[in-house]
DNA sequence: GTCGGTGCAAACGCTTTGCAACCTA
DNA sequence: TAGGTTGCAAAGCGTTTGCACCGAC
């Protein structure tokens, strides 16, 4: 996948500019993120998917990786409730423009990437005085799909 | 405090309805959690505060009152990106209509009591078919006195 | 040769659980 | 007195850290 490629000799270059190696390791790593993109895994996850690029790798180092790459705002780290960290590779064009759907019927993650929330923080500012640099909106409710089979169980 | 027997009461009340006791660790425990409303304590925070009244307490009774309470929708349960859980008295006039403002420089917690998503929802129901029943939404950024010292400092 | 990166195992912090004793309705 | 409730200690789980080894520049 061309598409991929440019993206990790983009993101070898964010980790040289901060005096880092871009090794086998976290390649596999930023290989997989992009191979799941929007999948919301968790750390563990990603490692079991990661070994089958990289059998030799410790969980450590997926921590490690998924910690720099948080704070080199390559990836978004998304805690839900059950207090399981989650990531998600952050696309380039996208700011904070990104919410989250969680189902509480079949547990699926849906993503939005769209700015909902653009007139709510100009109230927040005006309102509160707060100035906002960042959030996290989940919405927790029932997806199309469950919506639809719970009509349908309702009638038969 | 009156309002706050009423609370109490009223939760009893509740408890008696799921088939439950009100134990004095657990008067002490919504007592508490009365007395810091807002705070956004955590059960090891909670834990120490309620031994002032309670001092034969577990941590686990505290913990398991709060996973009772929980499940009552008596009290919130939050995860910031911290990973720990915090717990917040839920008002009864409020269904979801509450946020929260997370301050980068100081790390205060503020909440704002107030609907800003009603048309959001609408929007998220329109556009992806999904049904909201409950939202997290909270925002990262810099708080009204934190900006305002900052100027300060910019200028001096 | 230096210094960052790695794997392993141990440690960590928050949370849950097993169990015998307790106590309230 | 029956069944929910408790405190304690141990276990659980996701995550972090210490350390010796490795490998690229």
């Amino acid at each position: 996948m061309v598409f991929q490629e440019e993206h990790i000799t983009e993101i070898g270059k964010k980790l040289h500019q901060a005096g880092m190696k871009l090794t086998p390791q976290r390649r596999a790593t930023v290989n997989t993120l992009l191979k799941y993109q929007t999948k919301h895994l968790s750390a563990e996850e990603l490692f079991t998917l990661i070994k089958l690029e990289e059998p030799e790798i410790g969980l450590a180092t997926v921590y490690r990786t998924l910690d720099l790459l948080t704070e080199l705002q390559i990836v978004e780290r998304v805690t839900f409730d059950d207090g399981v960290a989650r990531y998600d590779l952050r696309r380039a064009d996208q700011q904070h423009f990104h919410h989250h759907l969680l189902c509480s019927v079949c547990g699926k993650v849906e993503e939005i990437h769209e700015d909902l929330l653009g007139e709510v923080e100009n109230e927040v500012l005006r309102k509160y005085g707060f100035t906002v640099q960042d959030h996290r909106l989940t919405f927790h409710g029932v997806c199309e799909a469950c919506s639809r089979k719970e009509r349908y169980q309702d009638q038969g």
